[in-house]
DNA sequence: GTGTATTTGTTCGTATGTATT
DNA sequence: TAATACATACGAACAAATACA
């Protein structure tokens, strides 16, 4: 898995590395199951430290892409697993908080509610291309 | 207008005041040229600081929904205006990330992409309903 | 016009929490 | 754990604009 890392970046560490995780995950260059690397040798390949990649690993367990198992580091998580559907649920429910709110800002720019959904299908295309 | 606050949310007040002008702008509550309440009226209306709500309208003035002019107050700023269209490209740049960012996540969470649209046409028709 | 009081956004400093090392 | 840098929110004081007698 390869990360990249803005450091002028507005978006905190943590969370540049939190969605390129969810985009490994959503492409399947992560497989459920699989490990990922410890927040140590992450922290080192990205050189910084290993608070900032043990932060984002743990939202990613919060909110329920990840298994951590103490010592034998970090899995994705089954969405499948009985253990995942609530969270999941309650990540669907943010999601559509979400688009609610980018839907009402661009209709205060001026935006069509067509616009909107066509804007919202074409990303939907490219994120479920490979 | 009416905003409310939810002091112990996760997102900050001067958040929570952008998205509910924001809301307000969309659904023609607040019309094009109209002035908004003073920083201080607002705030005493919140029980809040000023300069938490100065900070919400020079956000909102950032991203081209507002206009300042000064001590004379917050104008609603007309997206058809050609001042404003470059910074609604800007901002149309963004939601397109924002769109493309929640698809992955919701690819991750072992969604589809036809629910992904579904979910967004759903929030869209709920937007631009009044 | 003049003087005063009120209202406005701005500038300064402070306290607390978060992000990162 | 400790330290640094930034973000959030607050309070006091300021100077420009406005209202009004």
């Amino acid at each position: 898995m390869i990360i990249r890392l803005e450091q002028s970046s507005e978006q905190p560490l943590y969370l540049q590395i939190r969605e390129q995780v969810i985009a490994a995950i959503a492409t399947g260059e992560l497989a459920v199951g699989e490990a990922l690397p410890s927040v140590r040798s992450l922290a080192c390949d990205l050189s910084i430290n290993l608070h900032t990649v043990n932060k984002a690993y743990a939202v990613l367990r919060d909110e329920g892409y990840l298994l951590m198992r103490g010592r034998s580091g970090a899995f994705v998580a089954d969405p499948e697993s009985h253990t995942m559907q609530g969270r999941g649920a309650v990540e669907d429910a943010r999601m559509a908080q979400e688009l609610y709110a980018l839907a009402l800002a661009h209709r205060a720019r001026g935006g069509s509610e067509t616009e909107f959904k066509d804007a919202a299908a074409q990303q939907a295309v490219r994120a479920f291309s490979e």
